[in-house]
DNA sequence: TGGGACATGTAAACCGTTACATGATTGA
DNA sequence: TCAATCATGTAACGGTTTACATGTCCCA
């Protein structure tokens, strides 16, 4: 899966291996995360199928910064990618239900304490996820806004799904606590 | 993960690798599924660090069957981790969420139908979830109806969540096709 | 001058998926 | 007798996470 969020990100524009990470916590983060390391070494990967070319930026200062370019084979992928349709329902994987599912012999209060700092970070999570702007989405292809603005009902159906998806998290969690209290 | 949901249901009674995949598959599957072959190499690895035991039923017919029995290490390792709370958010991966994102440049109608095949799909698992009922769950313990009794609030919190998480999901499709249909 | 952001990598371990492989039992 | 269900396993691969590792630039 990141090979493609690479090629697709790779398609709006050239990018170094720091970029695509920044960019994907600031707009990917609610459907997909990766770790740096993963975005590195997948890159490489990448331009050993000739999917991608990079080189090292060679400016006056020492910093090393590889940029990364999608080459016509890589738009090819990314195309059959995207034609080619889901036909099956991706599991969900949710670590705090498994450990509800078996928090009948914990003591109540723990698991209502451990509920509430879910609370906590989920309304976070939230929060974060309403302050990105059109403005933050649009930065992605800064130098392209038509192209953006074409781009933009898409990144922003995702992004409701991230927000409406925290909201359910947060009634969830309250319906829950309300439930062991009253059983308390 | 699994290894706690494995030891979690064996702190249930003893079950068979095949048993332990097809209770998974009616009542985790909404949030956390395996398939057999990593369940039963678990199980081995469980048994290599002492937390459960196994042994192959006696019984008159030459079916194998291999009957697992958590061990107290075990259920100390499963209340130890119940006792450790989550302290994070663990992130959401949605490859559907990955596809819309970069969808812009697809032919609309070929979006419109990957949502539509997906709604459909959504709705047969809440339709799954729904006709999970209390007696579906008070199976995974048929023998000790009071220790079900006490568990069933948190089994049936978690269902909760996976039905009204389908039920977003099938609100967010069709908003979704509202949007990409009013724009033309 | 120290901390945070910028910037890139490697290695090992772990987990999960897919494919391969086999055989018995039960009921239509 | 055939198909579905019961029943257990191994092997290879691939993806993800965690830890280790290093160095620059810029601002307060």
């Amino acid at each position: 899966m990141l090979k493609h969020i690479l090629l697709g990100f790779l398609n709006y524009r050239p990018m170094t291996g720091y970029e695509l990470k920044s960019i994907m916590d600031e707009s990917t983060m609610h459907f997909w995360h990766a770790y740096h390391s993963q975005i590195y070494t997948t890159l490489r990967k990448l331009e050993d199928e000739g999917l991608v070319t990079s080189e090292m930026e060679l400016g006056d200062d020492k910093l090393n910064r590889r940029t990364y370019t999608i080459t016509e084979a890589g738009r090819a992928d990314l195309r059959e990618w995207l034609n080619t349709p889901l036909h099956e329902v991706v599991p969900v994987k949710e670590d705090l239900l498994v450990r509800m599912f078996f928090s009948g012999e914990r003591d109540k209060q723990a698991v209502i304490d451990e509920l509430r700092v879910q609370r906590l970070l989920h309304q976070r999570t939230l929060a974060e996820y309403r302050n990105l702007t059109e403005e933050t989405m649009l930065e992605i292809i800064p130098e392209d806004k038509e192209r953006a603005v074409q781009h933009l009902p898409f990144w922003e159906s995702t992004l409701r799904f991230g927000i409406q998806y925290e909201e359910l998290y947060l009634q969830w969690i309250d319906e829950t606590i309300r439930i062991l209290e009253e059983q308390g």
